[in-house]
Parts: C-alpha cells; structure tokens; sequence
DNA sequence: GTGAAAGCGCTAACAT
DNA sequence: ATGTTAGCGCTTTCAC
C-alpha cells in the first residue's frame, strides 16, 4: 500500500490498464459508463495503491470546493462550539468538510474570512452572528451561496435563515416572569447590532406593556464590554448602586445570566431573583441549577444548514427555516 | 470594481500590460524581480479588479495549501475550543487558516479527517488529544507533519509536542490536597487512554506515596461514559454508596469537578469537601468559585503551534515544548 | 464503454 | 527585469 509517494489518478491508470478519464468516471461512480470488468479492476487500483483523489485538483477544476466555512462570532461561547459540532457532523456524513472561524464579532476579520474562503472556494458560508461588512454585501449582490444563523442578513430579508422565533420566545420569558409575580424586572442585553438580541429584547419589552406592567418597574440596560459574563456582574452591580435590586431578571445570554448571579450571590440577595437566561447550554443543569432559559434547539441546526447547503442555498420565503424554543 | 466575475490572474495581467508570470512575481514579493514601476501597475491593476489569488490554484502547484487542520478529540470541551481559539489568532496572522475538526476521541473519525486533511493538501495537522489509528501510524511513517497537544504520539517520542509537565501538575495537587489535612482523598478521570490523563493521575499517586499517605485512603476511580459532566456525579455517587464520602477530590478535568459538586450538593455535604479540578477555565471564577484547579497556558499553545508549524514541524529534542503551569 | 485532450489558476524553471 | 512554457491533479467535453 501506498508504496513510495502518495498515489494520483494517473498511477491508478496505468495500474488499472486504463485511461485517467475512466478512473475519475469509476469514482465519481457516473451511471452507464463504465462495464463491470472496468470498475472492478479499478477499484482493485485504488485500494492496492491505497490511493484517494487530491481534492485540490478537483476544487480547481469544478471551481468549488468541499469546504463549507463557519464564520462563528465567538468561539468562547459554548453555543457557538454547539451549534458548529451539529454543523460539522451533518456536513460529515455528506462529505463536505467544516472550516470554523472565529470573527470576533469583527467587521474586519469578517471581510477577511469572505475573502479567504472565496479564494479557497468555498462551497458555502455560514454566518453565525454576521455583521455588517463591506464584502457580505458585496457577496450578497454577487448572490453567493451565505447563510444566516440566529442573526438575519443584514441586507435583504430574504436571505437563507435558520433561528427561531426570537420576539415570540421573548414574549414567552416576560409571561414567565408575570408569572413569578415579580414586580421589580431587570433585561440586561449585549450588543443590539444583532437582530435576534433587538428582536428578543422587543419581544419581552412589547410582551409586558401588552399585559400592562408598569413600564417604571423594567429596566432595560447593557455595559460596554463584549465580555458576557463581565458584563451581567457589572449591571447588577450599577442596579445595587441605584438602589433598584430587582426580583426578575431576563438576560439575554446564559453567560450574563452567570455573571448577574454571581453579583447576587455577593450582594447576599441569591434567592431572592428568578433568573432567565437565553441559550439552554446542557451544562445548565449541572453548574447552574437557578438558572431558567430558552432553549434552542441548536443539535438540529446542522442538518438544516447542511441541507440548504445541498441544494444551493436559494433564497426567497423558503429559505427562512424557523425552529421551535422551549422555555425550560 | 470586480465588475463581472471573479479576477482571474490573466485578467490582472492583461490590465497592467505584463506577463501573468510577472504578476505572481510581484504578488508574492520576489525580491528584485520587478521594477518599481512594474509592480505600480500590477498593484493599480488588482486594485481595480478587486482581484484575490484563488489559494486552490497555488495549492495545486505548490502541493501544499495554507490550511492547518485541528482536529480537537471533543468541541463540547471548553479547553478545546480555547486552545482552538488561539491557534486560529496566530494562524491568522500568518496567512494560514484554522480548519476545526471533532473527532469525537474516535480512531474511525480521526483516520477520516487524517485522509481529508491530506487530500487537502493541508499544511499540517494538528492533534488536540491523538488516540492510535492506522492512518496515524501511516502518517508518523512517512514522515507528515503533525503537532500533537496535550497528549502526546502514541507512535515515537521525539514528536513536536506542545504541553505541560503532567506529571509534576500531578503532585503539586497532591501536595495541595495533603496541605489541606484531608483524610480522605478521591481522584477521579475519564479515559486513561490519554498520555495526559495517566501521567497527572500517576504523578499525583506517586506524591502520595512518597509523602507517605496511607494508600487505602486514596480512591481512584472512573466511570464508563465519555461525559464528564455525568461522570463526576456517578463517580460521587458510588462513593456516597459505598459510604466512602471524600474529603479532597482531584477531579481530571473541570467538567468532572462540576458533575461531582453536583452530587455534593445534593447530598448536602458541599461545603466538607476541597476539590480540584484541571484546565482553569476562565469561566470558573464564575461558576464554579469553589473549584480550585491547575491552570494550563492554553492561550500561548496557539503561537506555539504557528511557529512549529512555520519551521516545519520538525521532530527531536527541540520538538518537546513543556509550558508552566499553575495552580490556582 | 472508453480514450484523447483541453484547461481550471497558479508558480517556477528556463530563456532572453 | 520580463516573458514563455510546462505542468500540479483533476473533470469534462468530444470523438470513436
């Protein structure tokens, strides 16, 4: 096997008696073309030789390649790692290979990755958390194959999505919280430039005037960090500066849900607050009992994309694939 | 700009007057090599074009592309992903790009991405926590250059490692943990099938011994599941079963630590125990303030790893890069 | 059913 | 200092 140096297609001809031409049909397995005798002395080639296709060569040839980039906005974040394990699977099982990324949330590196994975060809990208950039919009007018995970595209709305209903699982917290019969509310956010955060903050927001909360008694605030975990610890310590402890807490990730309880936990109020977060992370029940969130389904994420990806990532009212949340 | 398709390097060519050979020259800095004059009008031409070199057609020539693939053993692991995370920043700066792979610690998987990988003509591949597979073997054989983290090859011992002293992290924990004045002394790891594993659990032993700790009150066990989490908890309980509650626990991992608090906590007897995990996640502070744990530099392994990478994965001496690490 | 040949985009000898 | 040319490994017409 694989005696000196790795094998090409054309070692794999002259051994099988044939031509290049018939070994890449045998392999891409072309119907009708090839007699049985053909295939079989063939593939006896191919594993004696222990040879397997430079995908590079065929990358160049077919002008894509079997490269799908995740651009994912912050590896650190256990959702991200989530939902890029269930894409790395899916796209597994199909052959094509996961080129994960880490954008920082960055214009910049963004705009570089587009442009690497152009130039690698990229069969598709996935934007986990994409923001505006000069070469997304560039791609989306060249009508590249982009999807859109949890954040919408931020130009034109009818771009490839997966995510789910973020104003309505919102909602569903803030009847949660009435439920709780609290009546001092807090809604501690990160950055607002991502959609699904606008859009799960004005879910809850519009929820509560809806069932006539005092509009008083619900603060909404965020901190200048992109640190999560700083940032929860840090609104909770201003709302004790304010005197304004509150007795509900929805925040918009698990993480700042986890730096929100340890300011509690400090300040000795710990049981006092029913806490909400967003995300449902499997390591919830184990490191944070107290902790109430959204779950989303994210182990199913990957099969969508890997899907939309295998049938080209069309745009339009199909392309907006949106899945059930669960309060948990 | 990039008016219809992609830029091909004959188009860039024909718009600055000169041979394609003389844009590669200059877009790839060969000294001396063009005027200056000459490269002006290159640069102007790819300016204009908003023309990007199509890496695959460079890979092909070169037999080598800029793709470094990871292939971490779990991406649900924190540690992985923070190891990940700084190898893609200094991938990054150097113009390569961080391929991420799961090989769920499966020698099948692993010998896929192995075969992926060199199909890609990847650059080097780099093994967050190797387990034996053929390919491997295969790899080693011929001489590919593969970075192994944490653990080390199963296959040689002067292969570029990137890690820590395990076995000295060992017994600084059992040092801790005597320290203490526990009696009762639980360690608690997954897989021993991990260089990385075995060495902490028998450095931390062989300490025990030497400090003459009687060895029937020191239990080392595990649990048949590959998640620690749950791991951590079965692991406890059997202990509570047998009527053998731990005093100190040194738990091989963080996520080990927080399936076993978990099962202390429930069992009321939280606050009796000192436990000591591995990794020092930067989350920790966080959510598990009690855990104390060995802190690894995981966010220099990644310069580490670029400059191995750079010098072309040499094996030897110098190939053995140990870290300090620390308790905290 | 099979082969010959062109060519994907790029780099690296080798000329000049 | 610049151009010509020959491929890298593969797929895909187009003949036969």
């Amino acid at each position: 096997m694989g005696d000196g140096r790795q094998a090409s297609i054309k070692r794999v001809a002259e051994r099988a008696g044939v031509s290049i031409a018939t070994v890449s049909r045998v392999l891409n397995g072309v119907a009708n073309k090839a007699s049985a005798s053909t295939v079989a002395r063939v593939n006896r080639a191919v594993r004696e030789l222990g040879y397997r296709p430079v995908s590079v060569g065929r990358a160049l040839r077919q002008k894509r390649s079997r490269l799908v980039a995740v651009l994912a906005s912050n590896l650190a974040n256990p959702v991200m790692t989530a939902i890029a394990a269930s894409v790395e699977k899916a796209l597994r099982v199909r052959g094509l290979v996961l080129v994960l990324c880490d954008t920082h949330d960055d214009p910049k590196i963004q705009d570089e990755y587009l442009l690497e994975m152009s130039a690698q060809l990229a069969r598709a990208t996935v934007l986990l958390g994409a923001v505006k950039s000069a070469q997304l919009r560039r791609a989306v007018a060249d009508g590249r194959p982009v999807i859109y995970v949890n954040r919408r595209c931020p130009y034109g709305s009818d771009q490839p999505f997966i995510g789910i209903d973020n104003r309505a699982a919102g909602a569903d917290v803030a009847r949660a919280i009435l439920a709780t019969g609290a009546k001092n509310v807090a809604v501690m956010h990160g950055s607002l430039t991502s959609s699904a955060t606008a859009d799960r903050v004005a879910g809850f927001v519009d929820c509560l005037r809806e069932m006539a909360f005092p509009p008083g008694r619900c603060r909404v605030l965020t901190e200048p960090t992109t640190d999560h975990l700083e940032l929860g610890y840090r609104a909770i310590d201003r709302l004790l500066r304010d005197d304004a402890a509150p007795t509900a807490l929805f925040c918009l990730s698990d993480l700042i849900a986890f730096g929100a309880h340890r300011r509690l936990v400090e300040a000795g109020i710990d049981a006092g607050a029913s806490i909400f977060g967003f995300d449902g992370s499997p390591l919830n029940p184990w490191i944070a009992p107290w902790l109430r969130s959204v779950r989303v389904p994210y182990e199913d994420f990957g099969e969508a994309i890997a899907r939309t990806i295998e049938e080209g990532c069309p745009s339009g009212k199909r392309a907006i694939q949106i899945f059930a949340h669960q309060l948990i």
